[in-house]
DNA sequence: AGCGGTCAAGTTGAT
DNA sequence: ATCAACTTGACCGCT
């Protein structure tokens, strides 16, 4: 069966996950800080439990949990140990279950760290910060049950073997909780399917082939053949993603993404395959929705 | 209640 | 040299 993912936020279902600025809770003093950001987190644990209800109620099979789903929480001055947090028991409790409901339920979580955590710099704070990040977003995971931790390949520097044997000695260094989840998805500017294929089969690592970055930064390879190869980099239920342009493949930034997909743009072989499709459109649940109407009438 | 300005982080490429 | 784009809104603080 073909799954589909929703990526973090709902544009009309009314559930919401809540952030704060550094910049706000550096007025408060630390004890007050502690209990803000509790409030926050224990906030949006419930919040993911509300998400993944909602996926099953409707039918998604894979719900992409945002980077601040622990406001701050590796930030320089205001990061902080869950431990630390007056209402840390409940909100590990909660995360839990929501782990136990997505295992009950049959509902995929993954992750998807931002764009500043980059394994292939040159400068090794980069580096720290980045590891750092990942290690949060894996003990979310292990508590949530999530199997993928998806990132970009990074920079290039202008020397692109040197950044991917960085990048591949990175990696090496990794705890095994991301290890074990983590995947390595091609952009749109840089990491084209044909660079990452090489690296994720020799570091074992799956590749999240997304064809709209391939539309945009293509190589010598079609759609059908990356997804034939990306699929053999998976030992589990392969992870792929959609999206259409914005204005156009005509228009002068086809990157941009649309409110929903064309299923002109869906490759027509993937209907077939036991694959979750994470959908970035910026319709969210309405574009996810819609799609799945489409496919049902094709 | 509504709205504008602002928000941790890195890198690239368009202007 | 600056800035938007990247998965994207939510937040505060002003009116």
């Amino acid at each position: 069966m073909l799954r589909l993912g929703l990526c973090c936020v709902f544009k009309e279902h009314p559930v919401k996950f809540r952030k704060t600025t550094a910049k706000y809770l550096a007025q408060f003093p630390d004890e007050e800080r502690k209990k803000r950001l509790s409030g926050l987190c224990a906030n949006n644990a419930k919040s993911l439990l509300k998400a993944l209800e909602f996926c099953r109620e409707n039918k998604i099979g894979s719900f992409r949990i945002n980077s601040q789903i622990l406001p701050l929480k590796t930030h320089p001055e205001m990061g902080y140990d869950i431990s630390e947090l007056p209402d840390s028991d409940e909100i590990v409790n909660d995360f839990k279950s929501c782990g136990a409901f997505s295992q009950k339920y049959d509902i995929r979580t993954t992750f998807h760290p931002d764009q500043f955590v980059i394994l292939s710099s040159p400068n090794p704070d980069v580096i720290r910060k980045s590891i750092q990040d990942l290690d949060y977003q894996a003990q979310v995971a292990e508590w949530v049950n999530a199997d993928v931790i998806n990132i970009h390949a990074g920079g290039v520097y202008g020397d692109k073997p040197s950044a991917v044997l960085r990048l591949m000695k990175t990696i090496d260094t990794l705890a095994e909780p991301v290890r074990k989840r983590l995947t390595l998805e091609n952009d749109d500017r840089s990491y084209s399917p044909i660079d990452l294929l090489p690296v994720c089969a020799k570091l074992e690592i799956p590749m999240v082939y997304d064809v709209h970055h391939h539309r945009c930064l293509q190589d010598n390879l079609s759609v059908e053949e990356v997804t034939i190869e990306s699929m053999k980099t998976w030992d589990r239920e392969p992870l792929f993603h959609i999206s259409s342009p914005k204005d156009g493949w005509g228009s002068s930034n086809p990157r941009k993404h649309h409110d929903y997909i064309n299923i002109n743009d869906f490759p027509k072989e993937w209907l077939a395959l036991d694959i979750t499709v994470e959908v970035e459109a910026k319709a969210k649940e309405l574009a996810i929705k819609k799609l799945m109407q489409d496919i049902k009438s094709l």
